[in-house]
DNA sequence: TCCCCGTCTGACACCGGTGTCATAATGTCG
DNA sequence: CGACATTATGACACCGGTGTCAGACGGGGA
């Protein structure tokens, strides 16, 4: 035998036409369950595999779908965020489970999206990834919208289409964290990260943060916000800054986990015990926050469920199935380790 | 337009035939260039986009490669070794800098692999990451070779075929933790991680690790080794069974940072200060080995490197070129940081 | 003027499956 | 026994491109 089999070497050695085997190899109650034992029996003896071009093209459709992640365009060539790495993993995971190929494609936000996986038939729909620069998704969703891409992404919200969104509840988590601190009786707080809208999620969680602060009667001073991306080398300048400034606190909020442990170093260099000076929290959940000195208190997303969400209601969408939008925020849960004890 | 444009489409519209259209949009020279301008100028205005199915098809390959990443049995559901993420992120960018996109699926070693994409025609070539049961492997090695699937392999070793491996000198990095510790005096050595031939990667560390210790006059006992596989669990497990022993040393070598950071926890436990009492060394320089207490000596494997080498080794396999299999050992360097001052 | 050649284009078979339709074979009922 | 439903199969068009081949066209040389 040169070459692959095809399903004409098979329906020969089986002695049955093309159309039977392909019929009877995809289980199709047309065929007599003789002739598809002998067909499969054959198939299996020549190592036969469907052609998923073939297949696909005479189909319309793919059995894949593709995920395209977005780094922060300033962040570190070489090292991707954890975070999405864990959401990466949980996707992979529940496309595999539902039947679906997964393509996995980085961008840099900069550049023009190589978002024609769809366009072009690879994929079926799109998955995207990343903290991002908010403005700037809107005209790119509405590209995918008009040429009838199907598309679901992480925290960012297209603008009038919830459907296509699955996120964490920030504002909540920003809220868990208040609570906290305001427990522990540390009200005097800085926040790292972004409060503009350029950045929604850490605005939603600064939002959420700073309005449970306000009805027990603390507030942050704007003075103690420092602007970082997420990054540990941004949060650990950010908070420098502050430093330098010589401004005062005694509790820290990191917009993410990578911020909180440059917080920390900061901190730490500056002579300021964690959290015996300062109470320090995170958001993400990081495998990382575990293993850090001291270990961070953070606020977990769930990225398992999130993955599996994020292929469910991608899925749903593909299918023309209705998306339940309520259930597509998941709740944050705050984890207390020793750095806000 | 209904649906999506075709060839056909824009032949229409341009006033010439579809096989022109395919020859205008690939470059062909055989396209006068007043042509091919206005084939392009409609194909834009339609948001053309070639079907990749029907290309694939016919051209007989696909521009895809993928990669099975295959987990440590018992490790954690939700959490994939950083490791090999790390990789898998500059895989994915060495690929996409060769023009192919990414096909990701994650593997339980138990279960029968689903490495049909080669087969099924939906990626040109393999390309297989993970620690893994080396016995194991093999007899999947040969079937991919039966089926003239173009692969290669992260680590172990296909039996006469080096040109299909690109590894990370593990018995050179194992050395350089000797050196590292008999520079420091602390030649009274545990270790952790696997000495057998399951592990390749693992026992080839060990093997560089004792032989170096050797040859300056120092040996690792039977008694000081403790097997564990690649999660912080494990390492946890292993150092506290030495310890509840009453087993002394002054250094330790996890064979992965993992384990490492495990150890450490456990001696921190037993009331042991790193690196006073005990200095601990790891290896693969994780994201996190800088971040915990104390920031974890270890050796380093250069993953965007590795990456880089998978895809080249296997884009030349597919080209049928050589393979340089000397380039594709990689060298490792020594990390030092605070565990084992 | 005729022939040849280079340039450019169109017609057409083909890749390997899937879905539809026609039809043969068998059974069922009045 | 004929009309008709049921089951199983084969023939064939089709998905949307790519590669081959034949031919149209214009120019240059004899």
């Amino acid at each position: 035998m040169k070459g692959k089999a095809t399903s004409f070497d098979i329906a020969h050695y089986a002695g049955v036409s093309q159309s039977t085997v392909s019929r009877a190899l995809r289980g199709s109650p047309l065929v007599n369950e003789e002739t598809r034992r002998r067909v499969v029996e054959v198939a299996r003896k020549l190592n036969y595999k469907v052609d998923k071009n073939a297949s696909n093209l005479r189909a319309q459709q793919s059995s894949t779908l593709a995920v395209l992640l977005f780094e922060d365009p300033t962040s570190d060539e070489s090292q991707i965020n954890p975070f999405f790495l864990s959401m990466l993993g949980s996707i992979t995971r529940a496309c595999a489970k539902a039947g679906y190929d997964l393509l996995v494609s980085f961008q840099s936000s900069s550049n023009d999206w190589h978002a024609d996986y769809a366009e072009s038939h690879r994929a079926d729909g799109i998955i995207l990834l990343g903290y991002g620069d908010y403005m700037d998704y809107q005209s790119k969703f509405e590209r995918l919208l008009e040429s009838d891409t199907k598309f679901v992404c992480w925290g960012a919200n297209v603008e009038g289409r919830p459907e296509l969104t699955v996120s964490c509840d920030n504002s909540r988590g920003g809220a868990l964290v208040a609570e906290h601190l305001i427990e522990l009786g540390r009200t005097d707080c800085a926040f790292i990260g972004d409060t503009s809208h350029h950045s929604p999620e850490f605005s939603a969680r600064f939002n959420g943060f700073a309005e449970r602060l306000k009805t027990h009667g603390a507030h942050v001073s704007e003075r103690k916000i420092a602007t970082a991306i997420s990054t540990e080398e941004s949060g650990y300048q950010a908070t420098k800054s502050l430093l330098a400034n010589n401004i005062k606190f005694n509790a820290l909020f990191g917009a993410s986990d990578l911020i909180a442990i440059g917080a920390i170093r900061a901190l730490q260099e500056a002579g300021l015990r964690v959290p015996h000076d300062v109470s320090v929290v995170g958001f993400d959940d990081l495998a990382v926050a575990r293993f850090c000195t001291p270990p961070l208190s953070t606020v977990q997303q769930n990225t398992t469920l999130a993955g599996q969400m994020l292929v469910a209601n991608l899925l749903n969408l593909i299918a023309k199935q209705e998306v339940d939008v309520a259930s597509s925020v998941l709740p944050p849960q705050l984890i207390v380790r020793q750095s806000s004890k």
